[in-house]
DNA sequence: CCAGACGTTGTT
DNA sequence: GTCTGG
DNA sequence: CCAGACGTTGTT
DNA sequence: GTCTGG
């Protein structure tokens, strides 16, 4: 699963990287993205590229009558998202980059959380796969923008550590994902558990488990931790 | 026809 | 235990 | 994802 | 929005 993540890169890095029409603006590295935040996420716009938005992470279905239905809309099974009614909408055409450096998962239980970063060795940007969704207020004229990331079965590194991870999209991968044009069978090789040479994983410190915490000690890994 | 429900993940 | 908020 | 809050009645 | 139940 993905419920917490790092983003360490700055504008410039993420505007070459994923080729977006102009680079983001009042961006900053993070390293303990959480949901319900504003996170940042890249759409395929017409006529103008790859543009970068800001969405709330969890998924907030068009009819729901309350924002909190997406708090724990936050993964949608790769394995089932074409079918489940909260997200079948959204997988056939809008489909979205959620820009990420690495993942947290955590090991243990209430009170004794271990947390481990999973991520890329050289802090080099990635991708998740992600959907997005515009939910309108019924009352006001309030508008949401959220989106939900996908996971998979985790491969061999993280097994330990967790039974589902976020599918990670390469740079190969970013065309197929944002066309809106293509089928929606043309999507289930990107769900495939697989290997990455440069995803590396470690303990790090229990301050991440309070959302809220800022910090490049994070991310980073402490020795003597199990 | 209208009204009412619809949701996910993960963990145990 | 369960829900809410970040 | 994790952390933190959650609650009522009746009696003093 | 879309499906199910009455």
């Amino acid at each position: 699963m993905c419920g917490r993540y790092t983003l360490e890169n700055e504008s410039g890095d993420l505007f070459s990287h994923f080729d977006l029409d102009e680079p983001p603006t009042h961006w900053q590295a993070r390293y303990n993205v959480a949901p319900t935040q504003q996170v940042p996420v890249i759409c395929s716009v017409e006529g103008v590229g790859r543009h970068w938005y800001l969405m709330r992470w969890g998924l907030i279905p068009a009819w729901a009558k309350e924002t909190r239905i997406g708090n724990r809309l936050i993964n949608a099974r790769s394995e089932s998202v074409a079918e489940k009614p909260a997200f079948r909408t959204a997988i056939q055409r809008r489909r979205c980059l959620i820009p990420a450096t690495g993942f947290y998962e955590w090991r243990g239980q209430r009170g004794h959380k271990q947390p481990y970063w999973i991520g890329h060795q050289a802090r080099r940007p990635i991708a998740f796969a992600g959907i997005w969704e515009k939910w309108r207020d019924p009352n006001g004229e309030q508008v949401i923008q959220s989106c939900t990331i996908l996971t998979k079965p985790a491969n061999q590194l993280v097994q330990p550590i967790h039974d589902r991870m976020p599918v990670i999209l390469t740079p190969d991968d970013y065309g197929l994902w944002l066309d809106k044009m293509a089928l929606l069978e043309a999507l289930p090789p990107l769900y495939t558990p697989q290997e990455y040479d440069w995803l590396t994983l470690y303990p790090v410190s229990a301050d991440v488990n309070s959302p809220g915490v800022e910090g490049r000690h994070l991310a980073e890994p402490v020795p003597g931790l199990v």
